[in-house]
RNA sequence: GGCGACAUAGCCAAGUGGUAAGGCAAGGGUCUGCAAAACCCUGAUUCCCCGGUUCAAAUCCGGGUGUCGCCUCCA
């Protein structure tokens, strides 16, 4: 497949070290609050890359680090410790802090159709490694240790900038207010790779270390855990755009010089989610959970769906009305499948091979996947019976992931079971959430209906619609819902 | 101030030199007592702007403009 490399700003084939096998990183989340949408629309876009490589037929090995430790404040930021405040927002220790909100995450990640990763590896679990390797770097020359903490040596590096070409000169130190510079570095890039002399007066989480007590920097947790379970090449490193620099950029800072030799081929960044006012944040505006989608009635996989109709290379802006859409047009879809009959085979082989062949040619363009998507109508308007077309849209949703085949045949289910209890209730079954009064004003409805008093039925109807209701007559029954619900 | 990405109909978008896919929304129609649902039909003489190359450009080149992002932790 071609890949969008933002360490070589272009498109190139996708290569691996070892033929057949990918060793895949992911930066994960900091677990000190929920993660918004838009923190998970990286992670829906990285999940597909993983299961597209899988699909393609890869070994695919996927490393992701849980940032639990509280040094995720800028190298000269005298801000608040996050880990830290969120403990304190909640009188909870940090460790449990941390606990709770991986565990969240991973909820999250999994209404959301995102596969676990083969490794999940907090960083306080591997503070021996890191220690390891800031050794090493300091062996070499590569680092040095200054007002008790230890430094990444930036001037030692041929070429430090990767995804952005900056000048030195050009770089703006303490842009924002409060942001001060630190006087122990030798030069504006270097950044710290352990801490002794915290910032914080009282960091909650600290270790022993050749240096002295303290806790690690925030980059090299990443470079630690990638070399462990990756090994020496890595293949593919995944992430938010914002984390192209610093973070990234000091990872293969770190890595390169402990290595001694090129590390990563491909560099893969999603760009962001943004609302009408700029870059979605925990602090601004509305915070955007999927607990809150759930609780405003959409389906979590419709949020999947979209984001898999746009770009993982373009912002994309995400509104109530365009997360409307995408759930108008998933349930369409999924009604659509619904009404293929399983029965009408047999599947015919050489179409489902030719269709996946045609999906992995258009996804295969930098995870092009508005067309992965644009296959799956493709697939229903096929020249082929239904047990094909199932096949078919089977196959291609083991890369996109929106449970086509679970949420159909829960259609079917559902549509089956209406016929059924409407043999029992003489004619009229009520399709509704629960509420037995509505229920009984639409039975009242539907009976006049019946007798032809039409004049009463649709005023029965106003006074539902005037509630918020929704009906919709089906053979045999009502259906009605709350406006909307789906 | 420097750097990066992006710019195609109301919205999400495909397209990498050969005369603008697909989806959602909208409008029209069929069907139902009327609605809804379902089904059918309709949409950019034009791809941010201005030049250039070419028989031919949304696609290539040059120059602008706009939006978002990064330079400080953030996906």
């Amino acid at each position: 497949m071609y890949l969008y490399n933002s360490a070589t700003h272009k498109k190139e084939e996708f290569k691996t070290h070892t033929p057949g096998k990918v060793q895949m990183y992911t930066c994960g989340p900091t677990v000190y609050h929920f993660a918004h949408i838009g923190n998970l629309r990286s992670y829906i876009m990285e999940d597909v890359l993983e299961k597209f490589l899988r699909f393609q037929g890869y070994d695919v090995n996927r490393v992701m680090n849980i940032t639990d430790v509280g040094h995720l404040s800028g190298d000269n930021d005298e801000g608040e410790d996050k880990m830290l405040k969120g403990a304190r927002r909640e009188h909870k220790t940090v460790m449990e802090i941390a606990q709770f909100y991986t565990d969240a995450f991973f909820a999250d990640c999994q209404k959301l159709n995102i596969k676990r990763p083969d490794v999940v590896q907090p960083a306080t679990g591997l503070i021996p490694e890191f220690i390891a390797m800031i050794e090493g770097l300091l062996d070499k020359g590569y680092a040095y240790i200054a007002g008790g903490n230890v430094y990444f040596d930036t001037s030692r590096l041929e070429r430090y900038h990767i995804f952005f070409d900056h000048d030195e000169e050009d770089l703006q130190v303490g842009v924002r207010e409060g942001v001060e510079e630190d006087r122990n570095k030798r030069n504006k890039n270097d950044f710290v790779l352990w801490f002794t002399k915290s910032k914080f007066e009282d960091q909650a989480l600290k270790w022993d270390s050749p240096w002295g007590v303290g806790y690690p920097g925030w980059h090299i947790e990443c470079s630690a855990i990638s070399l462990k379970y990756n090994g020496e090449y890595l293949d593919l490193h995944c992430g938010g755009i914002d984390n192209a620099f610093p973070h990234h950029t000091n990872e293969i800072a770190q890595s390169e010089s402990f290595l001694g030799h090129p590390w990563c081929g491909c560099w893969f960044h999603v760009h962001h989610l943004n609302t009408s006012d700029g870059k979605m944040s925990k602090s601004k505006g509305e915070f955007l959970t999927v607990s809150l989608l759930e609780e405003k009635g959409y389906d979590p996989l419709a949020y999947r769906f979209f984001c898999l109709q746009s770009h993982y290379r373009k912002a994309l802006v995400f509104s109530w009305e365009n997360l409307d859409n995408a759930q108008g047009a998933y349930g369409k879809l999924i009604a659509r499948i619904a009404g293929l009959d399983p029965q009408d085979g047999p599947v015919d082989p050489e179409t489902v091979a030719q269709q996946r062949e045609k999906f992995i040619r258009a996804v295969g363009g930098d995870l092009n996947t508005s067309l992965g998507v644009t296959a799956l109508y493709d697939a229903l308007k096929l020249q082929a019976n239904d047990a094909t077309k199932l096949a078919v849209l089977a196959e291609l949703d083991r890369v996109l992931g929106l449970s086509l085949r679970e949420k159909a045949a829960a259609r079917r289910a559902e549509d089956a079971r209406a016929r059924e209890s409407a043999s029992h209730t003489g004619g009229i079954t009520v399709d509704g959430e629960g509420d037995p009064e509505i229920d009984a004003l639409v039975i009242r409805r539907a009976q006049a209906k019946k007798e032809k008093d039409f004049a009463l039925a649709d005023s029965i109807r106003q006074e539902l619609n005037r509630r918020g209701v929704q009906i919709t007559d089906l053979p045999g029954g009502v259906r009605w819902r709350l406006a909307g619900k789906a």
